[in-house]
RNA sequence: GCCGACGUAGCUCAGUUGGUUAGAGCACCAGAUUGUGGAUCUGGGGGUCACUGGUUCGACUCCAGUCGUCGGUACCA
């Protein structure tokens, strides 16, 4: 291409390509995820990546900014969607004939017109579960048990999964003599207590702030006698469910609209105690908020211990009147939706993950290329027997070039048939992790380890008859 | 969106008060070793110093603008 200009290779800001290795790892992290709330019986769903703009539209047009938004040929306002809980709305309006409650699943990419963070993208895979036409709690309960089964089967330990009720803030707005137009504000600085304190809410409630690159943010203007309210509510131990609860209906002793919001809440700790979900990963945390307008009822939200500046992995809530803008009359809903980007990205810096560039476990080298129909077959063999396999189909003629290739595809064994082999009828079987691992040890082995690490060396690579092939492979895969 | 910092090899970074030929480590490639990867040694390729303009005899270095990256903050149905 003389004199045609290159064209430089580059992402989108926020958009990111996932290469082989992570592909890997997002995949078994998403099969998981999948294993999990199948076993809950909940069943999968598909929608569109676009959507009339209207569809998505609806909850505070400010926030309309975040969305992608563009024409299509018909000269149509349409729009990526930015979650997948408006679409399951969508859907469970179109379709009476629904068998209800409707369980659901889906995992597919969302589009978010945000400045993009640590974990946070502008393209990325959510994983929700819904269960739509339930208006018992139990149904809350469960999802929060799925949730908590869900980290613990990634492998995740340490993590926290926080519940509340929109009800609560709601009768906070009360107890402190706000209007309830206020809450959304409210809400907000209230959300931010983890990041900014207890001086920083009240300063944002009262006369606003500067903050640390002397930005100002403005105020609520809420009197010295509501701050006090709010801080007394803050101030609630936050000890185990039973024990937050009783200091809170404590608390709101006068506040009438305060019952509906303990009495769900008791329903909900009676159910985790029933389920065997324990305090310590599933707590009651009065003061979380959670940005969103549609929550109606319990609100939940999970951040890994060890990872806590990813924020919210995994959150969700009741959400009793977002079908209604379809449907005109209500549909009661509660969910929970994974940030499978973030959640795969906090996970990565904790080394949860396994990468492995090549979904192979065996390679066929290739050293006699006038012989290729006998290396062909002997890889047809392998996969007819289940065993992923790879013929090396590159340019490299040397062996060691071949190894070379193999071993930075993370491929734990190859197969090596030369002439020699040819003329015995045999194979040899070489396996590239351990020889790996005992080069990583060669150093360190003395005395007795050292016998042990020579006994191990004499398996590194074997020779069998080419008829007992596929059944050493699979022994020395089974190790 | 606002505030700030930073842009030198694929990566991590040196680069003197502005001085002529821009360096290192790692990675990559080749050879030592044409039937054995990861070790060692030797050699090699690779740069519009983000971009554009300005100041200057001379700019990677100073100035302005643009783009990009990062951090904080705001926003997050």
């Amino acid at each position: 291409m003389p004199d045609q200009k290159i064209v430089e290779p580059r992402l989108l800001r926020g958009f990111r390509d996932y290469l082989p290795a992570q592909m890997n790892a997002r995949l078994k992290m998403i099969a998981t995820i999948r294993s999990v709330y199948e076993r809950y019986g909940f069943q999968p769903l598909d929608t569109p990546a676009q959507e009339f703009r209207v569809t998505l539209m609806g909850y505070g047009e400010e926030n309309t900014k975040q969305i992608f938004a563009f024409q299509n040929p018909e000269e149509e306002d349409v729009a990526l969607r930015f979650d997948l809980t408006v679409p399951l709305a969508r859907v469970v309006a179109q379709y009476p004939d629904l068998v209800m409650p409707f369980r659901r699943y889906q995992v597919a990419p969302v589009w978010r017109a945000d400045k993009p963070d640590p974990g946070r993208f502008r393209e990325f895979i959510q994983f929700d579960l819904d269960a739509v036409g339930v208006s018992s709690l139990a149904a809350d309960a469960e999802i929060l048990c799925a949730m908590y089964d869900t980290l613990k089967a990634l492998g995740i330990e340490r993590f926290s999964i926080r519940f509340s009720d929109r009800k609560v803030l709601n009768s906070l707005l009360d107890f402190a003599g706000i209007t309830h137009e206020r809450s959304h504000s409210m809400f907000r600085i209230l959300d931010k207590l983890d990041k900014i304190g207890l001086d920083g809410v009240a300063a944002e409630l009262t006369k606003g702030r500067v903050d640390a690159s002397g930005d100002t943010i403005p105020g609520l203007g809420l009197d010295a006698n509501q701050v006090g309210r709010i801080k007394e509510f803050i101030a609630l131990p936050k000890g185990k469910r039973r024990e937050a609860l009783r200091s809170l209906e404590k608390l709101f002793a006068g506040v009438g609209s305060a019952k509906e919001a303990i009495a769900e809440l008791t329903f909900i700790c009676d159910s985790l105690d029933a389920l065997g979900i324990s305090e310590q990963n599933v707590q009651l945390d009065l003061s979380i908020a959670r940005g969103l307008d549609y929550y109606t009822g319990p609100v939940f939200e999970a951040s890994l211990d060890d990872a806590p500046e990813f924020g919210s992995v995994f959150g969700g809530g009741r959400y009793d009147g977002l079908v209604e803008r379809f449907l005109g009359r209500t549909i009661p809903a509660v969910g929970a939706s994974i940030g499978v980007d973030r959640l795969f990205a906090a996970m990565e810096k904790l080394g949860l993950h396994e990468f492995a560039p090549s979904t192979a476990k065996v390679i066929v080298t290739i050293m006699e290329p006038g012989q290729l129909a006998e290396y062909q077959k002997l890889a047809r063999e392998l996969r007819e027997a289940g065993v992923n396999t790879e013929m090396y189909l590159g340019d490299e003629k040397s062996l060691g070039k071949q190894l070379q290739y193999a071993n930075r595809q993370q491929i734990p064994l190859a197969i090596i048939i030369g002439s020699d082999e040819f003329a015995r009828g045999e194979v040899t079987i070489k396996n590239l992790k351990l020889g790996g691992q005992l080069q990583d040890r060669k150093k360190a082995a003395h005395g007795k380890e050292r016998e042990e690490w020579l006994a191990l060396s004499r398996t590194v690579q074997q020779t069998c008859p080419l008829t007992r092939c596929v059944e050493e492979v699979k022994k020395m895969l089974a190790v």
